[in-house]
DNA sequence: AAATAAATTAATCATTTGATTAAATAATTT
DNA sequence: AAATTATTTAATCAAATGATTAATTTATTT
């Protein structure tokens, strides 16, 4: 009703495109396309049913949508870094995994959701990755050759990615076998330096 | 209608049970169980879809059994390995990669199907799974420990399953950038030989 | 061979679910 | 303020979908 009031409304408040976009990020995010239903969407966003449908047409569409963005924060982290002429193979590797790791503490299930709908649907979604050329031919898979000629790159890239994400893809079997949240996480902060560490070992040692 | 084609059907068919469950492993697999319809099954099987559910009461009971398969069929691979008195760590590492690298070359999608349904149904799955204490004192885990004090065993194991597994659940991302199946497969077979190089390394190396 | 049980099918049901409509309310423009 | 446009709701629709039923065919038992 005061100033205050409009002003703090109005910046933490979203607006209701915004609500149904965040909620059914959290729905598909959890449950995946097929066992999502627009009505938990709804609910989760706390509008009525047709407004899902007001804003963004279908479940397909509001789908795709959040989908394009999960893909690009899952890349995003890795992309960028691929490319850069300025640092070295060593700094790739600890910002590529420093990076991922702290991201997916806050979004475990990022990668596990953006895979298994790729699986379930790999025509109209690995399209949408036009990495291909872009990334055998990246700065990072250059210093990886340059390196060790006589492994492929591949492995190392398999190998950071591996070590990195499957702790995250496989966090609900993993987490209670290590003995729950906290020491789940110390876990994966202790990764940081050990992960570049091991993949710098793999890459000098003959 | 003669007494080969007799004895050829009666050894190459499968009873209607075993081609409904054949084809849920197939269709629950590369749908998952939300994406999966029961139509689609009955199709893959070539029955009726009320045969479905004459021999299997409901989609979900036939999930049920199927996915208990999987699990069997992805934790089987590693389960007798770890708890193997007989064998070296050394060894272990081998065996492991070496079984579910050829095992997952015949069946890529088996582990992001399980994690993610794991993933969108966390209580019923992954209770299922009482590997909690079982493996945390496997002799597998006590011999890392053995070998190195200073590191938390589970890295290891992390690092081995996420090099094993990982170019697997990103197989549809992977396989188009590496450049076709051929060169996936390649690449798989020499991982085989290359991981547990690799861990021995990042386990003797200070 | 007759009777009984098992397997299979076509048709149908009931519910779920994505989507729409028409009316009501709120915001914006004129 | 009146008119117009945008947003929201309750009610409903139509299609999809898991499941059932009753009848038919096949196999087994008596």
């Amino acid at each position: 009703m005061t100033g205050m009031a409009k002003i703090a409304k109005a910046e933490l408040d979203l607006t209701t495109e915004e609500k149904i976009k965040e909620a059914a990020g959290i729905v598909f995010t959890k449950k995946g396309y097929g066992n999502a239903r627009t009505r938990d969407i709804a609910e989760e966003a706390g509008i009525n049913l047709a407004l899902l449908n007001y804003y963004f047409r279908s479940k397909e569409k509001l789908f795709n949508i959040v989908m394009a963005e999960r893909i690009d924060k899952l890349f995003g982290v890795l992309v960028p870094v691929l490319n850069d002429e300025s640092t070295t193979l060593e700094e790739k590797l600890e910002q590529i995994t420093g990076n991922y790791i702290t991201m997916l503490l806050e979004h475990p299930d990022l990668p596990i959701f953006v895979l298994s709908e790729i699986r379930s649907n790999p025509e109209q979604l690995a399209s949408r990755l036009q990495a291909r050329q872009q990334l055998a031919e990246s700065v990072f898979i250059k210093q990886l050759k340059a390196k060790r000629s006589d492994i492929h790159p591949f492995h190392f890239l398999m190998n950071l990615l591996g070590m990195t994400l499957f702790p995250f893809i496989a966090k609900p079997v993993l987490e209670p076998i290590i003995g729950g949240e906290d020491n789940y996480r110390m876990i994966m902060e202790q990764r940081k330096k050990l992960i570049p560490g091991w993949i710098k070992m793999m890459l000098e040692t003959a």
